[in-house]
DNA sequence: AAGTCGGGGCG
DNA sequence: CGCCCAGACTT
């Protein structure tokens, strides 16, 4: 029996009750295969389920505002696929939804993995949508030993796949090797005992199914101390609009590089401007991203005069900051010091 | 080919 | 803590 058969056998009684998995309806299929990149999928579903009742068509996406859009994203993670899936969405709006593979992979945010999903699962096109699950079995079955995150271990995989993907059901195969990677084929001790490829998987018969995939060697994240500023105009706080870079097109609270003294606090306020009080540090904490680390000193600091925000800075509320501004998880703790304060 | 871009879950 | 996750895009 084919690989294809078997995993198809393998996956019919155990489909998961995941909500995209519901539909065929390509939009929320695109918007599912979206959210889930480098992200899993149990952190999608409330994701996925708010976004798809405040924004149902491609035609709701591309007449909605950015602002909601990000607010709705906010706390997801790699922000550019909003900001992607709203131009694509505009593209759609107008054009209509592309019918294959080629089409949905000219669509900004949407490369190999993204477009073979939406092909495979909402058109029945037989393309291996070849995700960090696929990789990692396929790697184990063929004993692949290039690094899986180099272009030649990845064609090869590639190639391999798209051999075997089952013309009948593509979209049932890639959603039952995305199943295996997460239930069986697992990263750190698989249960191979279990798996329904054992008898194909050569890394099982060597008894090595551990060794593989080969990565190349990661390096550290480089850790930066800085701090971040509460600037306080009556219960109302500056934050700006982050442009470029990290987390771009979120807002945040005005920052300087390093860990400041108060009277450095008070230095930059009086540059610009602010008639300020004594600042006052209240809370110090780390934030991990995937390549950088920020060790954060968070300062109160509570100003008199008022002068209007402009440059996309703005002064919110701490209901406007809860419910309006989509405010990233690196800035979580400062924000929970604002909530705190009465 | 290497860097950049988040955040949470889990051992 | 470090690793991993339904990756894509820029340089």
């Amino acid at each position: 029996m084919c690989i294809s058969r078997k995993i198809l056998n393998w996956y019919a009684p155990k489909d998961r009750g995941l909500p995209w998995r519901k539909t065929k309806d390509p939009y929320a299929i695109w918007v599912s295969e979206i959210m889930l990149q480098q992200t899993q999928a149990n952190t999608v579903i409330p994701y996925y389920e708010r976004f798809m009742a405040a924004f149902p068509t491609a035609k709701d996406l591309a007449a909605a505002e950015e602002e909601a859009l990000l607010k709705h994203w906010q706390g997801l993670g790699y922000y550019r696929r909003a900001k992607h899936l709203m131009a694509a969405a505009k593209i759609v709006a107008r054009e209509g939804m592309p019918g294959d593979f080629e089409g949905l992979k000219a669509l900004p945010g949407i490369g190999d993995y993204t477009a073979a999903a939406i092909a495979s699962i909402a058109y029945g096109e037989a393309v291996a949508a070849v995700d960090g699950n696929l990789l990692r079995i396929y790697s184990r079955l063929h004993m692949v030993d290039g690094s899986i995150d180099k272009a030649a271990g990845k064609r090869r995989i590639v190639e391999l796949a798209n051999k075997d993907i089952s013309r009948d059901r593509p979209g049932d195969f890639n959603q039952a090797m995305m199943d295996l990677g997460s239930k069986i084929c697992t990263p750190t001790s698989p249960a191979c005992g279990d798996c329904p490829l054992r008898g194909d998987c050569m890394a099982y018969h060597a008894n090595c199914a551990e060794d593989y995939p080969r990565k190349s060697p990661k390096k550290k994240q480089k850790e930066e101390d800085v701090t971040v500023l509460l600037i306080d105009l009556d219960g109302r706080f500056l934050i700006e609009k982050r442009t470029g870079g990290l987390l771009a097109s979120m807002w945040g609270f005005p920052m300087a590089e390093g860990h400041i003294r108060p009277e450095d606090v008070m230095k930059l306020l009086s540059e610009a401007d602010f008639v300020a009080k004594k600042p006052e540090k209240v809370a110090e904490y780390r934030h991990v991203f995937s390549h950088r680390i920020w060790n954060v000193w968070v300062y109160y600091a509570p100003v008199e005069a008022l002068f209007a925000a402009e440059g996309g800075r703005t002064w919110a509320t701490k209901e406007a900051l809860k419910n309006t501004y989509a405010v990233p998880s690196a800035f979580s703790p400062a924000l929970e010091v604002i909530y705190g304060m009465d």
